[in-house]
Formats: C-alpha cells, structure tokens, sequence
RNA sequence: GCCGGGUUGGUGGAAUGGCAUACACGGAGGUCUCAAACACCUCUGCCCGAAAGGGCUUGUGGGUUCGAAUCCCACACCCGGCACCA
C-alpha cells in the first residue's frame, strides 16, 4: 500500500468505502440473527407462538417462489425478488405489521439429480452441499428471513406432509353435485347403503370383489392409477406432464423427444376443478397476463354433444353386429347439416378391434384413395393407428399442415339430415380432447376443410358467408368460420334452423338434440389430468403398496414418513433418445428389499406381503403447499395449526379467498407451479384442511435480469468481463466481437456474481441497484458500471450524517428546525416514498430518496429531524446502513421496527407552483403562483404576462382554458 | 395462425390527458491536488445559430381533444404464451 493511499485514509478513515459497507454489513446481520429480528410470532401457543397480543396485530405473510439448489451459485439476475420481497417486508414492519417472510428450498427433482449424476456424488449430499452455498450467498445480502421457518422439501419432517397430503387426495373423490371433495369412506358408505347405484354396467356393490372395488372406486379418486397414453420421454427416462412438454413436442428439461406411449401412471383429477380454477381467478390480484394464461390452459368451450348411430361388426365373426353411436364434441353444433363425415382419433375405442365399426370389408364402390392401398379396412385402420402411435408429437405437429387418415369403412348417421356419412380416422383428431371424435364440417372449419380437399369429401354450406364469396364451398379458399352470419340449407324434416343466427341456431338445436336425447348442451374443457408418477430416485416415494391381486393400498399416517431408501444407484435409465419402443425402469424398484415388505396395514387382515410403488412423485409435488408449512413448520400432529392457518392465510376484507398477500417470481411459473398449487389448496380447503381456497392472493411477477453476450466471429460466447468498447465497438484483446442481449448465466460467460458486487460495494449498494434498475416486472441489462451511482448516494448520505474523521455525527447535523423549502422537500418525499414502496415501484423511490438526499447535500447544515427521515426512508431499501446511522444518531433500538415516516399534508404541497400559459397549446410563459389560485386569478395574470400579451396582439381570443394552478390555455381565432 | 405485452436522449429509465426526458450511468468542462484517484461544481435530447433566439422530437401514419408519450384506428418492428383443442 503506498503513502499517498494512506494518507487518504487518514483523512478520512470514516469514509463510506467497501471495506467499512463490509463491516458495517457483517455487524449487523449478526446483531440481527443474535436478537431474532425477523422472527415472526405466531398467535396463540403453539411452537412460534408469541405474546397473547399476536392474534390482533395486522399481518403481511409475503413469499417468494423458492429456489432449486443448483450447483452453479447464485449470480445478480437471482436475488433480485428476494430483494424486493425483502423491501416490501421491511417497509410492513415500519409500518406496524407482523410481517412472516422466509425462504426455503425446493430440492427434489430433475436438476439436482442431474446435477448429482454429473458429480457423481448423492443427490442429497450435492443439494445440502448447494443450500450451505446459497444460504450464505443470501445470508450476505441481508434479507429479513425468519430463520426458523426455512425448511428444504426433501426433509423428511417435510416430505412427510406431503405424503400425507397424497393420501388426503387418494382418500377422496370429487362429488359434482356437492361441487367439492369429499372423502372417499363416504362414497363407500353411498355405495354399501344402495342410495348411491353402481355404474351402469357394474354389478352391485355387494357382489363385487375386492379388485373390481378398487376398480371402480378408481374412477372416482382424485388421485388415481390408470392405463393411459402418456408422455414418455426416453433420453430422460420417465414420463412428463403435458405441462412439462414443449409445443415443439420436447422435454422441457434436457429438449429429448417426447412420445405418447401407454403406460399405467399416476394421475391426479385436476380436471374436476376445471371450473373452480377458472372463477376463483377472478377476484385474484394477479398480473392479467398470468390470469389469462391460465384460462387458456384451462380452455374452456361450450357446444354440444352429439350422438351419430352406426352399425357395429359384433364379435363372434357371424357379421351380426349391432347398433352404437359415435358421441361427438363440437362446439358448433349450429352446423349440423353441414357434417358430411366424421373422423375418430387413431387411438379411439371403437376402431381398436373386434366389437368396433370396421367391417370386414370396403363397401362397394370405395375410392382407392381412401384405402391407403390396404385390401380391408381392418388392414388400413390397423396400419395407419401403427403409423400415428410411432410418430413422437414433433413430427406429428411438423405434419399438421398436411392432412393425413384413413376411411375406417364405416358410414355413420347424421341425425338432423338423415345423410349416411363416411367415418375416417385421422391424427388431426386428438384422443385427450372432448370425445376423441368429430362431425366434420368442411364448409366452416379450415382443419375439416382441408381433409375434405385431399379426400375430395362433399362440403355443404351452412352459414352463410358474410363476406360476399357465395355458398358454393368448391370455389373458397379456405373455411368460413365467422359467427357473424346467417344459417341457410338446414331444413330437415324434423328440424329447421334457416335463416337463424349461429347463436339462436346453437340453442335451438341444443333443446332439439335434448328433447330427442340424441346430445346435450355440454362444456368441454382442453385441461387434462395431471399426469403424477416420475421413474425418477430423487423425489417423494408415493405411500402406496400392492397386493398380491395388484390393488393399491394407502400406508396408514402412522407409517409416514415413507423415507426415500438408499441405493447403490440412484440414476434413472435413460435410452436412445429416439427409439419409442423403450419403457421406463425405477431406480428404486432395483432395491428388492425395500420394495417386498410384510406390514399390517391394519385393515384387520394382520401381517401381509405387499409390494411398494417405486415411483416417485414430481418435483411440484413440494412446491403445491409450502406456504403452509412456514407458518407451522415444527407441527407434528397436523399440517399447520388451524387458528394459525387462519391467522396467516384466512380470508377477510377485500380478499375473499384469502392466501398469501404477496408471492413474488418469474413469469415461467404461469401454468406449472401456479395451477397445481391452486389445485391442492381446494383439496385441502375442501376437506376442511386449511381456511384459504386459494394459495396466493397477490401474485407479482419479476422481469428478468439480462447481460450482454460478447461473441467472437466464430459465434462463440467470450468472457464478458475482458471485453473493451472504443468508439461503439467492442474488442477482447485485438479481435472485434459482436454484442447481443440474453440471459446472464455461466454458459454465455457473462454472469456477474452477488458477492463480487458485494465485496467492491457492500450489500447495501447492490440492493439500491437492483431496486433502481426500472420497475420491477420488466426486464432489462445488467451494467456493472452503473452500480456506482447508488454508492454516491450511499456515500452522500452517509457524509451528510457522519463526520468523516471521527467518526461522530457530523457538527453540520443540527437541532434547528428545518427551513421552509426543506420541509416541504421531506414531506414530499415521504408521502412519494410510502406510495411507490406500497406499490413496488422501488426504482421511482430510490429516485425520490436521491432527490432528497441530494437538496439536502446542498444545505449548509442538516436538521436531525432531516437526517433521521432520511434514514428512515433508506431503511427498507439499504437496512444496515440505515442501522449503522440510526444507532449513530444515538437511537437504542434497531430501525427494522422504528416507525416509518408520515407526510404533513400541509407541507406536500409546494408554496409556490409554475403555472404553464399555453397559447393554442405552445407554452409561451411560465408563472409562479400559489397552488390554492383561483381559475379567474390565474387568468388574469396569465393574460398580464407580458410575453403573452405580446404574442396575443391583433388575435382574437376565442376561448381560455384555465386549469389553476398548473395551467392556462388560451385558444385565439 | 391466434392471444397478450412492448417501442421515450448515447444507456437504464421518469412522466398514464396539462412544463416530455425526473433519478442514475456515460460524456464534456472546471475546482481541489506536485500529479492522479476520490469528492465537489457546471453543462449534456436533436437541428439551425457566434449569440440572443428559433425550429423539431416519445417506432410510422391517421383520428379524437383547447391540449396526446398517455385515449382511439391502421401499420411496422421486438418480446412472451398457445398452437390440428373440434
């Protein structure tokens, strides 16, 4: 270190620096995890109970989405929500609000376990090694957490509930009438009674046995196995959720190809809350984007359902079949007599073989174009369902322009025209929508259209076109679908819908399809069931075991938690990521003696020999309720405590549903996380579990931090921080490289780390930065030299409190009242500051606390009442400076539950306001005048003003528009 | 293709019917210093002009209004979501 340096120092050796943030920083934080400063009671006695007053204090419950635990570190873009949701709470708290704000982990799933695969090292010991990481990452940032009440999902004292969740799940079933869950004891009781008959189709339910039972109870739970096509991704090894697949057709995770392959999986019945996931978003406080994409993930659509009668082959080969209908979805049921065929989906039940529609043979005169060159249309149908079933859903959405199927030979009834219409198969129909089956209507869908044009189907015309093109739909391009027209050719014998619009059509035809009891009014909705099951190690073990007849049977709760076993290898096998034909393989069924267990489950019949589910659950399955356990994390009698429950998250004014009141993360989180948590929430509300049918009241979703990406002429990514810009180019050593915007992260070699931030400014600076960047939802670059802005204001405030040289409060800090202008300057900032902190508008804030701070660094002196705003205002944003200062300025207690400033009404106004006075709009003078001028006042002065009487001579006025005290307008002729 | 969001100085952004460019970065000049760094002060949308001053400006074009970055219509571009959903 040379002199020079040290002199400085000596000069000034109280200086704002780094090295002081850095102490100050580590000083308190300490201070605060010593005193417990952000533990949050809980009302009532139970483990975080606090004193008796708890129950009546106001609360905020504010949550951020948690993290994954990647072995990668945290770089800047990370925090920047838990800086947020870290200002906000602070901002609550100064505000008189018990105030519950922590942070866990969400460590099962695939990106610790892949993680854990490439280290070669247990999945748990990389992610506990990885929370350590984190957590001291966070810890220097100095967030207000509640310590206590951080927990990781894989702990067992955690996952536990969660298995325990799942039982709750599986133990009931969805009574529509009821509109709610109900347990599933009390549909056996409907069943054992008579009052509730079985099925049609099943005996009764005293004769039947313990698997048909099981069997039939199945179709009722909420969560339940089944045989169904699922998303199997090879390269992966496991199944994925619709929603965890690309619209490319690729895994989410990893990008392997996905293919619909049948397997038996777990599923929960998600689509039984359709509706109830669709209207509670109402009254929800959540970006309108996110509540939109929601809906159309829900997709709700209303029509109809329609039953067209054909013959069936019957099954014994003597040709004498019988009759069936083919039940079809449509939402256009206006166009009846417009469906000139009809196309099931490849995988439907009644072209999967004997007993089905396909005769033994084409009908006479069956073009060779609709055959697909087969001899017989089982051969055809046979074929082509092989074809779709080894397409993966890439090259299936690749092939959607072209149109593709095969006639199944059959002809079926349209019920209003009489007309005996051909039945296709095609993939353009999908299985997992409506009834897997479609009247087709070329004239007025472009899909059907299509279809029709490359099997030179007939096309009627049934809505008349509004666009003047005419009704003959040989000559059209395309389909047309508008509602906004008029029904033609749609006169049956029994039924007439000419000269009607598509909405009267649609009801009238409705009632008709009713009263013959050949449809129904229906909604269909595009969400499907949750797909729950992952051959995956690292997750929750499902608590379900197998006997001997294969029926699934609940572990009792005293049997939770179902801890994950050790094994010799945790990795899943993976295949060819092409090759459809493979199917998945638990790591945990490799473990025989974990899997073969001799239990009573009692059920009264003792010690018997089960087999375990060695699926695992998905990595949702720990983020669908954990704001629940932060509240009463310690409970091992229950979830969470009841009156704690309502404590936190019950409903009450202005937020019916109740839920958390604020939850801050990416937008990437839309449908996945948000729609699964919504689910569980109204399980558990339902079977009277919790008081909150919603999780999360206000949702706030955070813009993205950016960084520029430097490449070379090769393409390829180079270390941002050795780049150079001259003269608006950009060079790493003599080679020029190009500059783009994307993600910051390790791969593009851009990321800048908190804690390097940290150590060249302190946490504080970091913070302010964030915060000040623009508003919080948008997202925007990352400039590591803009940072030094926020620690000049630091710097400033901090020498306008603290005499550099000692140490002390600085003698400029002074007992005298503020002035006139100063005063008014406080006040202002105050009233601001408390609006845009309540609105999360923190960068508008940080300005308002800069302009401040910066009036006040021109005054000769500062009044205490000045200085202390000051840090009061900063407090939220920059916490341990604003310690450091208030303990300076001879305040005992922290500042984290000092009392935030209130505005004197009197003094956010100005004394004095400019007044703009416009001539047709051009400003031509400016005024001084008081804020309560009156409009006749104003004008008068306005039309004194010299420079406006100048520029008014010889016009005439034809009208003034005076808006005192801002602004008058005058309009000449 | 459908749906949603966006486009303001050299840069991040402020202003949501009434002074466009707050606040910050960067840049220029200055004070302090032997010098540099720090700090502090002044200037900094664009064009014309020596200056005084004038003109122009919120993606583009139109409209509503006394007045539009802000409201409406059309277009362009960028970002996000969904996509054969009957």
């Amino acid at each position: 270190m040379s002199e020079t340096v040290n002199a400085a120092e000596s000069a000034a050796p109280h200086r704002y620096t780094a090295a002081l943030a850095a102490d100050i920083e580590a000083r308190w934080q300490d201070f605060w995890d010593k005193h417990g400063t952000y533990e949050a009671p809980n009302p009532g006695e139970g483990s975080l109970g606090g004193d008796p007053e708890t129950a009546a204090k106001p609360k905020k419950f504010i949550m951020d989405m948690f993290p994954y635990p990647s072995g990668a570190g945290l770089h800047v873009g990370h925090p920047l929500g838990y800086i947020a949701t870290d200002v906000y709470g602070r901002f609550q708290r100064m505000t008189g609000h018990n105030v519950l704000h922590t942070l866990g982990f969400d460590a099962f799933g695939l990106p610790a376990e892949q993680y854990a695969v490439q280290t070669g090292t247990h999945p748990r010991v990389s992610t506990e090694a990885n929370m350590g990481q984190m957590r001291s990452q966070l810890r220097r940032l100095g967030l207000g957490h509640d310590q206590r009440r951080s927990f990781a999902t894989i702990d067992t004292s955690y996952y536990r509930w969660t298995q325990w969740i799942f039982l709750q799940i599986f133990n009931s079933w969805y009574d529509d009438e009821a509109g709610r869950a109900r347990p599933i004891d009390e549909l056996v009781a409907e069943f054992e009674s008579g009052r509730r008959p079985t099925p049609e189709g099943r005996a009764d339910w005293s004769d039947l046995d313990g698997t048909e039972r099981a069997d039939l109870l199945g179709g009722y739970r909420l969560a339940y196995a089944s045989d169904a096509p699922v998303n199997w991704c090879p390269g992966l090894g496991t199944v994925l959720a619709n929603e965890e697949v690309t619209a490319e057709g690729r895994s989410e995770r990893g990008n392997f190809p996905v293919f619909k392959s049948r397997l038996r999986q777990w599923n929960m019945r998600i689509t039984a809350y359709a509706e109830r996931l669709l209207t509670d978003l109402d009254p929800l406080d959540w970006p309108e984007a996110i509540k939109l994409q929601q809906r159309n993930w829900i997709g709700r659509s209303e029509g109809a359902r329609v039953d067209f009668p054909v013959e069936t082959t019957g099954t014994g080969g003597d040709g004498a079949g019988g009759q069936t209908a083919i039940t079809v979805f449509t939402t256009r049921q206006d166009t009846l007599f417009g469906a000139t065929y009809m196309v099931l989906a490849p995988e439907h039940e009644l072209v999967a073989g004997e007993g089905g529609i396909v005769p033994a043979a084409w009908p006479e005169g069956t073009r060779e174009a609709w055959t697909g060159g087969h001899a017989t249309p089982a051969e055809a149908v046979t074929a082509y369902r092989a074809q779709a079933a080894a397409k993966s859903d890439v090259e299936r959405q690749a092939d959607a322009k072209d149109k593709t199927g095969v006639f199944t030979g059959a002809h079926a009834v349209n019920p209003v025209s009489g007309e005996r219409v051909p039945v296709f198969i095609a993939d353009y129909v999908l299985m997992g929508y409506g009834t897997g089956a479609i009247m087709a209507v070329p004239a007025h869908d472009h899909r059907d259209f299509a279809f029709a044009r490359a099997f030179e189907l007939p096309m009627r015309c049934v809505v008349e076109p509004s666009d003047g093109r005419g009704t003959e739909p040989a000559a059209w391009d395309d389909a047309f679908s508008s509602y906004d027209a008029r029904i033609v050719n749609s006169a049956g014998s029994r039924v007439v819908l000419d000269g009607l619009g598509v909405v009267e059509a649609k009801a009238r035809i409705t009632a008709w399809l009713e009263e013959q009891g050949i449809g129904a009014g229906t909604v269909n909705y595009r969400l499907r069931d949750w797909l729950f099951s992952r051959q995956r190690y690292w997750g929750e073990p499902f608590p379900i075991v197998y006997d001997d007849e294969g029926v699934a049977h609940p572990l009792p709760e005293s049997m939770l938690p179902l801890e994950l076993p050790e094994v010799d290898d945790y990795s899943p096998r993976t295949f060819d990521p092409d090759d459809a034909d493979t199917s998945p393989e638990t790591p945990l069924s490799r473990n025989g003696d974990w899997v073969h267990v001799t239990l009573d489950l009692g059920r009264g019949d003792g010690p018997r020999t089960y087999r375990r589910e060695t699926n695992t659950m998905p990595n949702w399955a720990g983020s669908c309720w954990y704001e629940l356990r932060y509240l009463d994390p310690y409970n091992d009698e229950r979830l969470v405590d009841p009156s704690v429950e309502r404590y936190w998250m019950g409903p009450r004014d202005g937020m019916p549903t109740g839920g958390v009141d604020l939850y801050v993360g990416g937008a990437e989180h839309a449908v996945l996380h948000l729609l699964y948590a919504r689910f569980w929430s109204k399980v558990l509300f339902d079977l009277g579990h919790v008081s909150s049918a919603e999780p999360f009241h206000k949702l706030f979703n955070q813009g993205m931090i950016q960084a520029y990406v430097y490449r070379d002429s090769r393409g390829i990514a180079v270390p941002a921080a050795e780049v150079e810009e001259r003269d608006g180019a950009y060079f790493l050593g003599g080679e020029q490289v190009s500059r783009t915007l994307g993600k910051m992260g390790k791969s593009l070699k851009n990321a800048v780390t908190p804690d390097e931030i940290c150590a060249e400014y302190g946490a504080d600076t970091l913070r302010l930065y964030e915060m000040a960047m623009g508003p919080l939802d948008v997202s925007r670059p990352w400039d590591t030299r803009a940072v030094v802005g926020q620690y000049r204001l630091l710097q400033r405030l901090w020498r306008n409190v603290v005499d550099e040289a000692t140490g002390e409060v600085a003698a400029t800090v002074t007992d005298d009242a503020p002035d006139e202008a100063t005063l008014r300057a406080l006040h202002k900032a105050i009233d601001g500051v408390r609006q845009d902190l309540n609105g999360l508008r923190f960068n508008t804030a940080i300005a308002k606390i800069t302009e401040l701070n910066n009036h006040v660094t021109k005054q000769p002196t500062v009044p205490r009442a000045v200085a202390e705003g000051l840090v009061l205002l900063i407090a939220p944003l920059a916490p341990h400076v604003a310690e450091e200062l208030w303990r300076k300025l001879g305040h005992e207690t922290s500042v984290v539950y000092a009392d935030f400033p209130v505005a004197d009404p009197a003094y956010v106004v100005d004394e004095t306001v400019t007044c703009v006075v416009q001539i047709k709009g051009k400003i031509k003078a400016r005024l001084e005048v008081s804020p309560s001028i009156t409009d006749a006042e104003l004008e008068e002065a306005a039309l004194a003003d010299p420079a406006v009487a100048a520029a008014l001579a010889g016009g005439t006025i034809r009208k003034v528009i005076v808006r005192a005290p801002k602004l008058v307008n005058v309009v000449t002729g």
